[in-house]
Formats: C-alpha cells, structure tokens, sequence
DNA sequence: ACCTGAACACCGTTCAAGT
DNA sequence: ACCTGAACACCGTTCAAGT
C-alpha cells in the first residue's frame, strides 16, 4: 500500500507499532520473562516468542545466552544503584554503619523481587560496570568513616554476597517443594541421630508461637543479625587496628 | 563354554571383572567426573561412558540427573564428616571457639578439593542425612559451650554458607578466563569512575608486595578474617543476652 | 541492517525390548 | 534383576538466505 512512505525520519505511528528489537529490550523481556516464570523457563526460544519473534533473531543483539545473563544482572544491579543513590550520605564519621545498612537492606530489597537473580549473580564474573559502581559506593561510605583501605577490603570479603543484600539459605527449598511441616516432622523421626538440632527447633518454635509466620526461620531478621554481627565487628576493629 | 557353573554363591573372579553397576559406583564416578573435568562435563551419557555402560543404564541406579546431584553432595559432606570427626572436642566450656573454627577450616580443605560442589550445594535443599549431621555436630559445639538455642540459631544464619568451609567469591572468575592482570588494567582505565575501588586496589597491592601470590585476595586468609569476625561477635553476645 | 528457516550437535528421559 | 536401542521432545547455536 505504502510504499512511497520509507523515505526519511518519518515520525508518524506505523500501522502495525511493531517496536525493533535493540539489546535492551532484548535483556528487559529476559528479566521480566525470569520474574514471572522462573529461570528454568528463560531459553532462548521462549524469550525470543515473548517479543514476537524467532529465536535466532535474539543472536543479532546478543552473542549468545551468557551474555544474556550478564545482561540481567546490570539491570538488577542498576535497580540497585538507583535506589541506593538516593539514601542520604553519612552526617558524620560516626554514622557509617547506619548508612551502610541502608544500603545493603535496599540493595536485598530489590534482589527480593527479583527470586532468580542470587543464583544467577554467583555465576558472574561481577566486573561489570554497575556491579563496580555499587562497590566502589560501599567502599566510599567506609572511607568517609576513616576506614583502612586494609579493613575495608577485608571487610568486604567478610561481608561476601550479603553485601549485594542476599545469602544462600541454607534450608532453602529447591523451588517449590518441601513444606515446612514435612521437614519438622522428619525431623522429630530422627531425633535420636540429631539431638542438637531437634531440641534447637522444638524449643525456637515453642519460644514465639505468637508470632511464627512461615516455618521457623525469619529470613530477614536473620539477614540483618548476619549483617549487624558483621558490622559490629568491624566498628570494633576500625579504632584497633 | 561355561554354563554349568552358573550354579549358586560361586566366588572366582569371573574371566572379564565387569564390577556391576551400584548407586554407589554411579555416585562416586559422578564425583570423579566432575572433580576431573568440570561440572559441565557431567552429562548422564559421559558418566556412562565413564563406567563402560549405556547412558540408559543409570536410571535404573538412579531416578534422574537431580537424584545424581544430591548424591553427589552427600559424598563430598560425607567425607567432611569423616575428617570432622576425628577433631578432638574441646577441652573446656571456653575452648569452642578454636574447636568450632577447626570444624570449619576442615570442611573447607574437603571442599577445596571439589571445586564444582559450592555450586551443586547451592542449589540443593540441603535436608540430606550428612549435611543434617555435620549441622547437628556443629550446633553440639555450641550447646557444650552453653550458647542459648537461640543465639546457635543466629549464629547458624549468620554463618550461612561459611559454616559448610565456601563463600561466593565476590570477584571469582567463571570458569578459567579473567586473569587478574587485566583485570587491574581495567581498573586502572575506569580511575575516574570507581575512585575508592581503585585507591583501595593500589594501596592493598602496594602495603603486601613481597608477598603477593595470586591476583590481590589470598581467599584464605579473606575466608578467616570473615569467619572470626563472626566467632568474634557470637563470643560476645554469648554472655550478653 | 535486521530477521528467518533449516539444520546440527547435543541434552535428559521414556519405553518397549533384550538377557 | 539388570542393561540396551531407538526414539522423543527439547536445548543453544551456525549458516546461508531472505527483505
């Protein structure tokens, strides 16, 4: 029909808005395809019928499906920055920690909405650009509070990927399965071969029924006792050393 | 030739040794596999291969691949216990706190060993008889030292993955590529962009430059600092609450 | 420049069949 | 009881070809 049409920057909607693909949208499907049905349904073929198109088509913005996930991560990372950019900084040398758990607990807030992100995240390299500029901005509250560069950078090992706000569970389930109850009661089956934990988990379980929630663990108060036990110890050793 | 021997509980050593199929051979081969060539070798057909079998064969040993990797894990856990085992318990009601971190260095020399199992353990649901038991006999470390349930309970968290000997590497490479050297040059061109980064990687590089080994972290003793950092405030909480 | 169809080499797994 | 051959439904990816 129209043919003569093509000829320059021509604004108008065309009839069918058929966006082109770019690598950026590319990678936003990838994420928003990882949020709604989980990692294990992100291949190249689903993501590509989620932008209406084929799957090879993908390999013309995107080498291959690693640099899919690298992909991924910067947009989860740069969430990140942009909610810890706006935090205030630090009113004076003694306020560090204050900030930087700020930091940390809005950087696990973001991860939270985002379940497949963790398990991706340890298969980087995290030398990406956002992934360095959230660390040197951690690393920059620590020095503002005359931190050694020394304790700084053991510090950031000891605080690992809870500094990215998140921790491998250690009773996590493996998707969907594995109901509390189910783990409790074979617990209690074996409770000749594992006394310590059993008695742990009877009297933890008896000591707030009011307000168990979900099984026995609250993993946010764990995460902050982790990190709060972590920054505690380096507050004591920032003066010592 | 032979078919009247067929009789009943003959015990010669048969002319050709075709050792049958086991779970357990399956499950130790897997480990070797993969100990030998890398998780991403690990494919039911080449562990077949690897026992001079058909890929079919293994499921009649084994449900499905997800069956092989929990198996695995309860090898590697297994041999931690083992080495756990033999650690003498601690001489006093004070003294957990070298006998807790021994406990932990030694998982983590097991681990050093499988460099593919951090990996494999994250992903599992870690309810398993061997893990339950190293948990068990770690939380038994605390009781002795007369820690309120509690306070193992957050110390269990608080450790995370440190209290089975790993940490996600912040900055590990993926597999072999990322030599530390561009990786410092790339720093060095991004100086304006990730100023802390940068200073605090010149600084630590300079203080040690008789003792660098490999790239600027020895994993080690990063490993360490964060576990006592740990122990450190759990010993100081133990009284307090 | 951007997209596609057909094809390749590989997965994990099923199932009926062999001994 | 233990193992296998053939086949299925899926991967990621290449490559030559279309517009």
């Amino acid at each position: 029909v129209a043919v003569e049409v093509q000829m320059s920057t021509q604004t108008e909607a065309p009839p069918e808005p058929r966006i082109p693909l770019t690598r950026e949208r590319v990678l936003q499907a990838a994420v928003d395809l990882a949020d709604r049905r989980g990692l294990k349904s992100l291949t190249m073929r689903n993501l590509a019928h989620e932008l209406g198109v084929e799957a090879m088509s993908l390999y013309y913005h995107v080498a291959n499906k690693e640099e899919v996930f690298d992909g991924m991560v910067d947009v989860v990372v740069g969430e990140i920055n942009e909610v810890v950019t706006r935090i205030d900084p630090p009113a004076g040398e003694a306020d560090w920690k204050p900030v930087v758990r700020r930091t940390i607990l809005s950087a696990r807030e973001v991860l939270l909405m985002h379940p497949w992100a963790p398990e991706v995240l340890e298969t980087r390299s995290n030398l990406s650009e956002p992934t360095l500029r959230y660390f040197d901005s951690l690393c920059g509250l620590f020095r503002g509070a005359d931190f050694s560069f020394d304790l700084i950078h053991h510090g950031m090992h000891a605080l690992g990927s809870r500094a990215l706000g998140f921790t491998q569970e250690m009773f996590d389930e493996g998707d969907d399965d594995v109901d509390p109850d189910a783990a409790a009661a074979m617990l209690e089956q074996m409770a000749d071969r594992f006394p310590n934990i059993t008695e742990m988990t009877a009297q933890i379980t008896h000591d707030d029924d009011d307000s168990v929630t979900l099984g026995w663990c609250d993993d946010q108060t764990e995460f902050e006792f982790g990190l709060d036990l972590i920054l505690d110890g380096l507050e004591r050793l920032r003066g010592a050393v």
